[in-house]
DNA sequence: CACACATGCAACCATTTGATTGCGAGTCAA
DNA sequence: TTGACTCGCAATCAAATGGTTGCATGTGTG
């Protein structure tokens, strides 16, 4: 049962299909943790639309935060991305096996399993 | 610069970071090519929903189609998963130098290496 | 204290998304 | 030809999403 699982993999993937979510994402992995006033220093949007994005990330568990004195400072969890990476890695994984056995069912026509799913030629 | 590469990438998340298509991926992952009637088969939404959401993923580059007698036969395309995946190494591996760096800056704040490059945090 | 700065909260808005239904058209087999 | 099956297109709709603005609160510094 990979539900749960799938569910959780939706949710990171979720929160990386956004341009504005993607930039934040790449900014804190390279340049480590910032507050959200930084982030929104460079974008184009408001310095509310990165807080929302960031509270989506955290809610992926892409992202922590830390309150530091008056400002609050968002990290990068690369940990989840490992998860993303490995889901990716597993239907990779499973498409090539199915490349596989499609290879070995066409190279060696001999007695298919059932259902005469054969081509026509007209 | 990233720009580009990263509007690639936020559509290639955006259409993954969606339950049921990440289902249809899997599926199409784990059993090979299928219609969009047989993958609407299990799932719990219609057939056309199915196919709208074979069109997103088909957008983002992630499956081709192929007309085969009266039915539409989708493929999943891995090297686009790859493209995912290289994104986020390329993620993961900035936070890793971004931590070196910090370790390098906590252990010894004696004389960061190189120039004054960008540590003035706000 | 007073001021500047950073955050938090809430209301509000336009657009997009995900999904449904109905119907017409193409394709295959009996 | 007829019937069964599959696909494509269009209209429609509720909910989610991404974004803005205004204002109140908290925090550090001179």
């Amino acid at each position: 049962m990979s539900t749960a699982r799938e569910r959780v993999a939706a949710d990171i993937f979720f929160a990386l299909g956004d341009r504005t979510r993607l930039s934040v994402v790449r900014k804190l992995g390279a340049g480590g943790a910032r507050s959200a006033t930084a982030l929104s220093g460079g974008a184009k949007v408001s310095r509310q639309a990165i807080v929302k994005h960031l509270q989506v990330l955290e809610g992926a568990g892409l992202v922590t935060h830390e309150k530091r004195g008056r400002e609050v400072l968002y990290a990068l969890e690369p940990r989840r991305l490992e998860d993303a990476r490995a889901f990716l890695d597993a239907v990779s994984a499973g498409w090539d096996r199915a490349i596989e056995r499609l290879r070995q069912l066409v190279e060696q026509p001999e007695h298919p399993p059932g259902g005469a799913k054969a081509r026509k030629e007209r």
